[in-house]
DNA sequence: GGATAAACCGACCCACGGGTCGGTTTTATT
DNA sequence: AATAAAACCGACCCGTGGGTCGGTTTATCC
């Protein structure tokens, strides 16, 4: 069950939903298609409930959890995407931000999985909102700083990012962005009382 | 001919390459399909004219020559991008950046189209370069600037928010972008001699 | 060990998708 | 008007894709 959910979240994570026949993923798995069709009502049932567990989990594990801490938000976000853009660096198979590349891809075209997409998306927003709020509070961050709006611009660049990354040059690409990232960080932090 | 690309760019964007048969494309245009195969020799090769034609021409509108002028490029790259972004906002069928979709869509799983698309991307960012270089040469930005990277910074988080506008709320995400994009050109400003 | 259900198999269904091809209409040329 | 080339038609081919179903194996419980 976990093998079948890890190994569809793989194929349609390289080579897109609709790319990816159920028959590909059956092959895949050495598996017959009643088995399939046993635990999962249709392909896109299988895909909602990879997302539901599965796709989750990543996300917590790797853009989420990191930057709960009571420390400074900005140091904090700004090593989680460090470190997320480094993996993908030396991941030989990178196709970019799974969540980003699924959002693209189901944009407008199916509201079900959207939904469930929209859902996560809301959960990481609202846990980079609420981290940079607390570093408000504890006098990281500039009090007149928009955490919505930084929220969301980083949500942007990191999903930019990675799809470009997929390209050439990655390791040239993430140090690129990330100098400009710490140069947009630093006109966040807390001024001094000079002002 | 001209009929025939963009009807295909459109289902191609609206729906994705892949969930985009032959046969919708002809039904829309109520065309058979010895006429489209008479005039190319596959799906592909289809979109590749596409590409080349239709696609490039409208990045050329839409973000490359609005900013081309001698004035403030931060002030130009602002205004354009915003335009581009308030366009999005009142079109009802907005699903993104059309050449970031593509982009996203065939990343890593079509060499040949990929190919193409990074060419107008390439441009895209040469153009963006050239524009900073000479706000710089003209004192506009802050000698120590790092061009490239505030490209890469600004074509990333612009595919970003298209991306994440065609969800809901288009409008308010498009201020809060813009908010955090003036307030990142800021900092790139030439430096007060007083330094 | 017999009964019952859960798990699984794979042949089969049928619509669709990309692409072909023999033939017809249209257009340009002389 | 005759001719040839360009443009176009749509029936057809065949592999694929999502999904079904009758039946078989495997676990479970008494």
């Amino acid at each position: 069950m976990q093998r079948m959910q890890d190994t569809g979240l793989r194929l349609f994570y390289t080579q897109g939903y609709f790319n990816t026949s159920v028959d590909d993923v059956l092959k895949e798995l050495q598996m017959s298609k009643g088995a399939f069709y046993y635990h999962f009502d249709s392909k896109e049932d299988f895909f909602v409930q990879i997302i539901q567990t599965n796709l989750t989990h990543r996300m917590y594990a790797s853009l989420i959890d990191p930057i709960k801490s009571h420390e400074n938000p900005l140091v904090r976000i700004v090593k989680c995407l460090e470190d997320n853009l480094e993996t993908a660096v030396h991941n030989e198979l990178d196709f970019g931000c799974l969540l980003g590349n699924f959002i693209a891809e189901f944009n407008g075209r199916n509201e079900t999985i959207m939904k469930h997409l929209n859902d996560i998306l809301a959960i990481w927003e609202v846990s980079l909102v609420t981290a940079l709020q607390k570093g408000k509070f504890n006098g990281h961050l500039d009090r007149h700083v928009d955490c919505e709006a930084v929220s969301l611009y980083i949500i942007s660049s990191y999903l930019g990012i990675r799809t470009l990354m997929v390209g050439t040059a990655p390791s040239a690409k993430k140090y690129r962005f990330m100098s400009q990232l710490k140069h947009y960080f630093k006109s966040l932090e807390a001024r001094p009382i000079t002002a």
